[in-house]
DNA sequence: GTGAAAGCGCTAACAC
DNA sequence: GTGTTAGCGCTTTCAC
């Protein structure tokens, strides 16, 4: 690969005048015209390793997130990639597997390759961030809290959990279960409260200790849930799924079963973009997975920038769409 | 963050003895020990940009896939993660949505940043990667071709069209269709190839050309095929969809019309990780994802180690999960 | 507006 | 086994 002192000699000009073409600075009309014809000629581009040991910062943004299999995580991904990319900047994905050891690891690359800023879904309660932070990075909180004082972004948990269980006990159903998600996970904890506020309110009798269950954020979890939940001496009529993975493990069991939604109510916090099942069965809690991204993007961008206000933490609106089927009584 | 000087000073040696016990070369034990104090002490890591510059080659390992919310790209994308990450290599995920000038951006990237190697599943027919591998990196190419004498891990394309039609014709369908996804795609040609295949010799009489359809590899695609199958005038009592999300959106309408399978039948080129369908309803021929991925980057790590070989091409092969379900007739 | 030159942190010759 | 030193390719003062 060419260098900047190849174009250099090639159009006629110093290396400084190459590299200040190439970032944009005050060069001549024509210099710059001669650099750009010698770099395209020798078919040069920057390298970047070199650029970011001088400048101590790369153009790269890592995204740490806990189940790169998960749809939900893949969205916001796909958010952050393409605010990300239109700035310039590349994303390194990175899969910790919702293991603080391997969070760890990558938050130390991410330290050691200088990158230019962190999005991170945290994978357990407290991760540790005194490093990262020590060095300046900037650091965004997504989907979870982190329990350091950064810019987030984090869906209403509470919220949703709310409206999923509303929309339950609005169609008829008496017995709501909660399939939770792990328990030292924030949002699973906080969609949970929304979930007990409405059975206090609505349905006071209900045995809420029962009803309550806690699971991996993953298929098998939901699934194992379920089946408890339908060995019970008095089942629920109805659940509510703590994330995406939770509902499609919960709906396979039910169909299993042959309790297809809306025989048992089902509604998920969270979307099922792969689901062959009727859009009209399941209340599906949207999350706006990609706009989380975006907006995390977004506000990294702006510390990377060198935005210096307080920190932020952006509260994102959830989307309803309730199941139009009605069970036969 | 502290230096490889500050490190000699404080344990009483050269920086060049630093270096080596960060890079387990010869040095005594007691100095090898100062070393890791001192490091330990100053809470030292290696700078990997100037490592990367001095060295020519980073510990970064490029991904390129044509779309990151496809499950099966998630699922290769884990498998190269997997093993990367135990040989101490990270993985950039570049999502290059189907778009060559997206993917073009992120192979100069590549070179740019002298990633140590890129494993490339192509966006479209004839990517051009002269440029990348004229800087003698190692590529290799996952389920796609690319034209280039270069190493590859693809799936049995042909031999799984084949396997998801004769299952359908030994539940004894006899109007077989076939959504291929993009005509451009040399998977879905020769996935669609084995579905001719075996109609020539076991239906002879069905009309092929009308019941072969292209679309996107998308949800949408499949849908859009499936509903121009279903308004024939006379419909397909079968079908095989090209890929997971085919399948999916095949599915999808199939449901909304009432034809659940196995009333129509459906067999799926690929997984449905996250459906919610009944398993024995639909005949799955899986494609060993994971596996690509950490096939592709034991590959990728070999001629990294500076393998000299003749470039290499691993076939996949897939397995069948037939549906159990029959229809009534 | 432009050039000369130092230096980012590391590794790899080379000398001892 | 260990230290000295040059240099990877770029950016950025500092002069002019």
């Amino acid at each position: 690969m060419a260098t900047i002192y190849e174009v250099a000699k090639l159009a006629g000009v110093s290396p400084a005048t190459v590299s200040r073409v190439f970032n944009g600075l005050g060069v001549s009309e024509e210099k710059t015209q001669a650099v750009r014809d010698a770099a395209r000629h020798l078919r040069f581009s920057p390298n970047r390793t070199a650029r970011s040991l001088r400048r101590q910062e790369s153009e790269v943004i890592a995204l740490v997130i806990p189940d790169i299999e998960n749809p939900y995580f893949t969205e916001l991904a796909r958010g952050v990639e393409d605010v990300a990319q239109k700035a310039g900047y590349s994303v390194v994905l990175c899969n910790s597997d919702a293991q603080i050891e391997k969070e760890a690891r990558y938050l130390q690359i991410a330290v050691a390759e200088h990158m230019a800023g962190v999005i991170l879904a945290a994978a357990a309660d407290h991760t540790n961030l005194d490093d990262l932070i020590a060095t300046g990075r900037p650091v965004v909180a997504v989907d979870r809290g982190t329990g350091y004082d950064i810019d987030g972004v984090v869906m209403a948990n509470r919220a949703a959990g709310t409206a999923a269980t509303e929309n339950l006990v609005d169609a008829g159903y008496r017995r709501v279960a909660f399939i939770a998600g792990p328990e030292l996970i924030e949002t699973a904890q906080e969609r949970a409260q929304g979930w007990r506020r409405v059975m206090a309110e609505r349905l006071p009798e209900a045995p809420v200790d029962e009803l309550l269950r806690y699971s991996s954020f993953q298929v098998d979890g939901g699934r194992e849930a379920m089946e408890q939940l339908l060995a019970m001496p008095e089942p629920p009529d109805a659940v509510v799924a703590g994330n995406n993975l939770i509902g499609v493990g919960a709906i396979q069991v039910l169909t299993e079963h042959g309790l297809t939604p809306p025989r048992l109510g089902v509604a998920v916090i969270g979307s099922l973009p792969f689901t062959t099942l009727s859009p009209s069965a399941v209340t599906l809690v949207r999350l706006p997975a990609r706009h989380m991204g975006v907006t995390a993007a977004k506000l990294l961008l702006e510390r990377i920038g060198g935005d210096d206000q307080p920190a932020r933490t952006v509260v994102l609106r959830n989307e309803v769409q309730p199941a139009t089927a009605v069970r036969a009584v």
